[in-house]
DNA sequence: CAAAATTGTTGGATTATCCAACAATGTCCC
DNA sequence: GGGACATTGTTGGATAATCCAACAATTTTG
């Protein structure tokens, strides 16, 4: 019950399974995979651009800077990520009414369409990736990882 | 008790909070962060990096190959990482007796002591960042996140 | 109104990864 | 034994994904 910790060819990992970050790295790059052989295979997204989209159509007029901060992500990161977006007909940068600096972002109305299919791949992965874990579990999970990280980006 | 999910600024998120792929991202990069500012800080080392040197130190003798099958990443990725650890004297890459294509990598005396201290400056830092969870809380998240991705690999 | 802050953007740098090709060496099979 | 095949480490790109610093346009503040 202690042996088959060395999953991944028998060799000794030392303290490596006791840290969280290990497994997290492991499991995230795990669902990355996954998110890319299904999802990625069918709509030809990433998860960081799925992001982004919902996070759009779920604010309306968000900017682009606001945008970088709910993601965490350096401004000048969105940047590209929108004009991805924007080659794609996924999203528009309209012009705010009040502010001349800033964008409203928004979708497309094929940015809308490809968003709901998205979405249902999206929900399949997730289905598939987590199956071995019971609808519980996988509470359990996200309970313990948001009490992880909650708190950490603003101390 | 569900407004309160959007953390992070008050934004909407969508299905993004109920996907695992989404927590768990950001859990790892809030830990990288933190491994960065406490131990990469201390020990100038990376988690990929420090995550090496244990397997190196755990299987004596062990070559680039089966490193990198360990690691999950290419044979080519364990090139430049060995070049660092060399040029930082704190592994080299020993000839193996019985296969001249082969290495056998190990630590030097100062890559030994290194590690120790590294180990100890890990041990801190999971045990800062896992600070708001129990002993428990953290076992069984582990347990949780391994049953997730376990298997993935090798299907 | 002048000073300071914000917004999107560019350019440059870094890091981490992958893949394909290669020479040297080892293994297998007839 | 010897040729076909496999493995090992390496190089040389190629590709993302990120960051930071500097900038002009614009807004906010004092």
């Amino acid at each position: 019950m202690r042996e088959r910790d060395e999953a991944g060819g028998g060799l000794g990992r030392g303290l490596l399974p006791r840290l969280l970050g290990y497994h997290l790295r492991r499991a995230q790059v795990a669902v990355f995979k996954h998110f890319a052989a299904s999802v990625g295979a069918e709509e030809n997204i990433t998860p960081g651009l799925f992001g982004m989209l919902v996070m759009i159509a779920e604010n309306p007029g968000l900017s682009q800077s606001r945008l970088a901060e709910a993601m965490e992500v350096d401004r000048s990161t969105i940047v590209t990520a929108i004009d991805q977006l924007e080659a794609r007909d996924l999203a528009v940068r309209g012009r705010s009414p009040t502010d001349r600096r800033s964008y409203c972002l928004a979708l497309t109305d094929n940015g809308r369409r490809a968003l709901r299919r998205m979405r249902e791949a999206v929900l399949r992965h997730e289905e598939e990736f987590a199956a071995h874990l019971s609808p519980s579990e996988r509470e359990e999970l996200i309970r313990l990882v948001v009490k992880l990280y909650a708190g950490r980006d603003r101390p």
